[in-house]
RNA sequence: GGGCGCGUAGCUCAGUUGGUUAGAGCGCAGCCCUGAUAAGGCUGAGGUCCCAAGUUCGAAUCUUGGCGCGCCCA
């Protein structure tokens, strides 16, 4: 016996029970367990930061990163899923700076570095808990228990390695970043926060004229036009940058006589400002003027002697749309002023090059290098004082007001921000940008256009990694510095630290875990204490090694995980080196497109330096084996497969907020719905790669539209089996016990089971369905498609509840419980639906375990595997797919579609039996096969036959079209003559000659055209004046006519429906007995009434039904057909 | 300002080699069914496939340029 359906029960409620069973069993790890030594699928956890309560969107991320290790699983593989948690960086130290009330730097040093960074440890874990019941409740398998969290000994150990590892290489070097710096809170800004801070402000812009010299340094008469909108960064001048690609002209000025060289399309605009004429002598391009020197416009650097400085450069940048095409440079205040810089260093030896020129203090004001004038003071306000001194000088040409926008500080509104140089450690990966974009290039990206688009085009601008940050709370930057020689070095572990010569200042560890024995100890390995711990310089006797300050960027944690989440540090072997290689590379990983930049950026950077070949691309198998060197992993790695899901967005569509309240928690959405409902949205309503817009009432759609479908066909299976005592587990018996994961070739040794061969028509039917659905479904997963699985397995439902259930019913509903042909329907149907159960398994969980106890636990108990993710996903039966049948069956399926649409026109119900349709195929390859299932359409349309008229052309018009795909190519232009032209012949004389010779000949323009059978299509379509309704090929007509005993038929009908209503509104139970009793005027309802009072009183379970009214009884007016009738019914017992 | 993506029915979205009647679900209207009933089914109305130009015998689909939206970066 199957389990009596408890109809009370929700969903989710049902789902919470599933949760708890598998909590309890320990099904999970079961899964694991029996795929022990099953080959791996590898998948990696982005780290998610649990500093914030999960929203709709991270449900996304989790049903996807656990649908794919599902499924895998159920194919044959071990998939381990190690959960992991990012816990460093900026986002936590300003969770804890809101609690404390503070902001900047130099409070936090106030507060203390050593409670901030405990405060921060703790915070990360606030909103652990939500994070872990979400995923479990969403039915994300992942091992919780055994996470990798970014901050522990092991990882930072990890992450040092690899940090030594490139420092050693050279990888890892010293040098300035231009940041955004709010010089007055001696702070960078993030980018976030400068975004946040843009204002459209007035600002000088200037036109400098710098004097050329000659080759031999000598002073020339003619000046380089230099535009500039920060007077201010004049005094830094290094460069001038120029357009190779840009015409340059030198005129001279009508009132002057000077000789200025600007832009040559500028001429005319600078003129107009100047009103006056700018003649021009000569015209070069901008490359002719590139090396050229020049004499900046202060002197305070200026020495004509150095190498390098004061020259004219080359660079794409420069536009004409403003200025005068001649840019000055002044690399401390720009980013791209401080690439030209690097790339003009390039051009000498190590360190031979010019250096960098600042005369601004990091608090905003001019230095002692400065001229004297504007020295001490703010730099902003000195824009003024420096122009006026270029006037007086004679250097200023022009000078003028200029609206843009400019960031502030966020939080100081007053104080405009300032591109500033600050020290910084570097990943030199743009040394290895070629073999990046080669990895990039093997990876199986989707959607696909992110290979090469945003994350190829990122990549191929590669700068290097800018590691360091000026913070407190993250993975220190393990690189020790002798204070003497400036010498470093890196460590690889604390333990290496420890073993250092004259070691010290472990002690205020130590104290700080004495005070407080709580601290964890993986805090021994971060600020401040491990600032604390210095040794004996092996460089200069003497002088001790003192860490740097640095923190580094928290995503170079989470893009170590795939060596750092086992603790791995290098070693030859054991456990961790185990695990690292037996899990590298990642079969699989997703997270949603703003990890481009993010962890899909930083894994594959690490993972490329670290481990990547040296020859760009190179795929090297021999060389793997060779040692156990990971350095020359194969590409793709650290990932194989990556699905960079759309953002998720609000109800409203725009971006989810809190405050807006445009989605509800998660937890709202599980208690309503449930997590089945959820993921199914997420699977099934659209590519995972889309924008996604956040609906409930989409999510709440999934029930009524798959779920509960599929649930009524189990429960409609349910009630049926339990009637007719169908036990899979007692035809089964005396088998042997075990019957593992019910596969189909267990269900043949059961006592009733016959071949599917030798089944029905409609059985083999929805079996070759569930098998090409099977086909289907496999084959999209194999691809990442979740999307076209999730149509395959829709539509198949479908099949199983609107046509094979919808059309089995008489064969359940026979009185001979042993009938084979109605063991053969339970068996179909019990196929199908555990067959499902498993295919849905990885999608909906929940649902599918629920159905699994179900179908398969209640009847063979321990027999069977306990759940259905133990089992193994199923396998097409290409043997059972019958393509022809199918198409057979969708044209049952398309006519009886058509019988209704005629009927709806004609207004006749499908209640009122018709004499016949009349059914014209415009391709006869399956009529006689139709006519044999006649019974089928008849019975669907109601209607007492089925025909398929001899004489076509009394209903239908012929048309024949081209086949444009085939003809098309070659026509060419006489394509579009030939669909009129093929109409203007005779039709008849057309088919005849097709029906005789196989083809057809027409006249296009005066050229004759033969035309074969597969170049023409033979359109029908239904004429004028009959109740017909014709598509794709099938016409088919209505029998209009209604005899006295149709109609009297119809009448009766009608009247066993108003009878049902009756049932119902009088709650009746399903085997209540009623009487019934008709007061009609009409002697044709009455005559109904008599001649099928049998049918009527069967249908409806009366025990008599008469023409009077019965006593006591509250009459009902209804109309039946056209007729007015009181109805009246009392139930008997 | 640059890069990437997206504009298809009232709403949410499919539409893989360019082929002549553009689809689904929801919603709406009408009907059917009532022995799977938190149901289910059928039919219908509803579209300048964002706009324009181009390539082509033929464009929702390819190219270019606009317009609008989103994301990322300046």
């Amino acid at each position: 016996m199957f389990p009596a359906i408890d109809k009370s029960q929700s969903f989710p409620q049902r789902e919470l029970a599933i949760g708890q069973f598998w909590e309890e069993q320990g099904i999970y790890e079961k899964t694991l367990a029996a795929r022990a030594d099953a080959p791996p699928f590898v998948f990696f956890e982005g780290p998610p930061t649990a500093n914030g309560m999960p929203h709709p969107g991270h449900c996304l991320t989790r049903a996807i990163k656990d649908l794919f290790p599902r499924y895998r699983t159920m194919r044959g593989y071990r998939c381990e899923r190690k959960a992991g948690w990012d816990t460093h960086g900026l986002p936590v130290e300003v969770e804890v700076c809101k609690e404390l009330g503070i902001h900047s730097k130099e409070e936090i040093e106030a507060y203390g570095i050593e409670p901030f960074i405990q405060k921060c440890q703790q915070s990360v874990w606030r909103y652990m808990q939500e994070w872990e019941r979400l995923t479990e409740r969403l039915g994300f398998w992942v091992n919780l228990k055994d996470a990798y969290v970014t901050y522990h000994q092991s990882y930072v150990e990890s992450v040092w390695w690899s940090l030594k590892t490139l420092f050693d290489r050279g990888q890892l070097y010293q040098g300035h970043k231009i940041v955004w710096w709010w010089a007055q809170g001696g702070t960078a800004l993030s980018a976030g926060e400068v975004g946040q801070g843009y204002r459209e402000v007035a600002d000088p812009s200037v036109f400098v004229k710098f004097p050329l010299l000659d080759d031999d340094g000598k002073a020339t008469d003619t000046s380089l036009l230099v535009w500039t909108t920060t007077p201010w960064t004049l005094p830094s001048n290094q460069f001038v940058a120029v357009n190779p690609e840009i015409e340059y002209a030198t005129v001279v000025d009508s009132e002057t006589n000077e000789k200025l060289i600007l832009a040559k399309d500028l001429v005319e605009t600078i003129a107009g400002k100047m009103k006056r004429e700018l003649e021009v002598v000569s015209t070069c391009q901008g490359s002719d003027l590139v090396g050229k020197r020049y004499v900046p416009p202060f002197d305070c650097f200026y020495d004509p002697d150095l190498p390098g400085a004061w020259r004219v450069v080359s660079a794409g940048f420069v536009t004409t749309d403003s200025g005068s095409g001649v840019v000055h440079q002044a690399p401390a205040f720009g980013e791209v002023d401080y690439e030209v810089l690097v790339a003009e260093q390039a051009r000498f030896p190590e360190g031979q090059g010019p250096a960098l020129i600042n005369c601004v203090a990091p608090n905003g004001k001019f230095t002692d290098e400065a001229p004297e004038f504007v020295r001490g003071r703010w730099v902003k306000d000195c824009d003024k004082e420096i122009n006026r001194d270029l006037k007086k000088r004679g250097l200023l040409y022009h000078q003028e007001q200029y609206l843009h926008d400019y960031p502030f500080c966020w939080r100081a509104e007053q104080d405009p921000l300032i591109q500033y140089p600050r020290e910084s450690w570097f990943i030199r990966t743009s040394d290895h940008k070629e073999q990046m974009l080669a990895n990039n290039s093997r990876i199986n990206w989707l959607p696909e256009h992110i290979q090469d688009g945003r994350f190829g085009k990122f990549l191929a601008s590669n700068v290097d990694w800018a590691l360091s940050r000026e913070r407190y709370w993250g993975t220190p930057l393990p690189i020790w510095v002798c204070q003497e020689t400036g010498k470093m070095e890196a460590m690889g572990s604390y333990d290496e630290l420890l073993k250092k010569r004259g070691v010290t200042g472990t002690e205020v560890w130590e104290k700080a875990k004495a005070e407080n024995p709580e601290l964890p100890d993986d805090l021994q390995v971060h600020k401040p204490y491990i600032d604390a711990v210095t040794y004996d310089s092996p460089f200069a006797e003497g002088a001790r090694m003192q860490r740097v300050t640095e923190v580094i960027d928290c995503w170079y944690d989470s893009g170590a995980m795939p060596f750092a989440q086992w603790g791995y540090r290098g070693q030859e072997s054991g456990p961790e080196r185990e695990k690292f290689e037996s899990q590298f590379p990642a079969d699989f990983i997703s997270e949603a497109l703003d990890q481009t930049r993010g962890w899909f950026y930083s894994q594959l950077a690490i993972s490329t330096l670290l481990f990547g070949n040296e020859e760009a691309g190179v795929t090297n198998d021999e060389t793997k084996n060779s040692s156990l060197d990971i350095r020359h992993s194969t590409f793709p790695h650290p990932f194989k497969n990556c699905i960079v899901l759309g953002l998720m967005l609000g109800e409203d569509g725009q971006k989810m907020s809190k405050s807006k309240r445009n989605y509800r928690s998660p937890d709202e959405i599980f208690d309503l719905y449930g997590a089945d409902a959820l993921r199914w949205f997420f699977f099934a309503k659209q590519p995972p790669w889309t924008t996604i817009r956040y609906s409930e009432q989409a999510i709440k759609d999934s029930i009524p539209e798959f779920l509960l479908r599929l649930w009524n066909v189990y429960s409609f299976f349910n009630i049926y089996a339990n009637i007719d005592e169908f036990d899979p587990g007692q035809e089964l018996r005396g088998e042997g016990s075990e019957v593992g994961g019910l596969g189909s070739a267990t269900f043949a040794a059961a006592k009733s089971y016959r071949p599917v061969a030798e089944r029905s028509e409609l059985d083999r039917w929805i079996l070759s369905e569930l098998n090409s659905a099977i086909a289907t479904v496999v084959d999209r997963m194999d691809q990442y498609d979740n999307y076209t699985a999730c149509q395959a397995i829709i539509e198949f439902v479908d099949a199983l509840s609107n046509w094979y259930v919808r059309r089995s019913r008489d064969r359940f509903w026979a009185k001979d419980k042993r009938s084979q042909e109605k063991l053969d329907a339970y068996w179909t149907l019990y196929e199908c639906l555990v067959t499902t159960t498993k295919m849905i398994a990885p999608f909906v969980p929940f649902l599918a375990d629920n159905l699994w106890q179900q179908l398969a636990v209640s009847p063979f108990g321990k027999c069977v595997v306990e759940s259905v993710h133990l089992c193994d996903f199923p396998v097409a039966d290409t043997g059972a797919i019958d393509t022809k049948l199918s198409e057979r069956m969708n044209l049952v399926r398309h006519i009886s579609s058509l019988g209704r649409q005629a009927r709806s026109k004609a207004e006749l119900k499908v209640r009122q039996p018709l004499a016949k349709v009349e059914v014209i195929l415009a391709d006869t390859t399956h009529q006689a096969w139709l006519e044999e299932h006649a019974g089928v359409i008849a019975e669907e349309l109601n209607v007492k036959s089925v025909e398929y008229s001899d004489e076509p052309d009394k209903y239908v018009e012929h048309e024949v079209v081209p086949n444009f795909k085939l003809l098309g190519p070659k026509l060419g232009k006489l394509m579009p003559k030939l669909k009129p032209a093929l109409n203007k012949e005779n039709c008849a004389e057309l088919l005849a000659n097709i029906r005789d010779n196989g083809k057809v000949n027409v006249t296009v323009e005066g050229q004759a055209i033969e035309l074969t059978t597969d170049e023409i299509e033979v359109r029908i379509k239904a004429r004028e004046g009959w109740a017909a309704a014709n598509a794709k090929g099938v016409v088919l007509v209505l029998s209009t006519e209604l005899t006295p005993e149709l109609l009297a038929e119809g009448l009766s009908r009608d009247l066993v429906r108003v009878i049902q209503d009756a049932r119902k509104d009088l709650n009746c139970d399903f085997t209540d007995r009623i009487e019934i009793g008709i007061v009609a005027e009409a002697p044709e309802l009455q005559a109904a009434t008599e001649q099928y009072g049998e049918y009527v009183t069967r249908e409806t379970l009366a025990t008599a039904i008469s023409l009077e009214a019965l006593e006591s009884v509250e009459p009902v007016s209804v109309k039946i057909g056209d007729y007015e009738a009181q109805v009246y019914v009392r139930v008997v017992s």
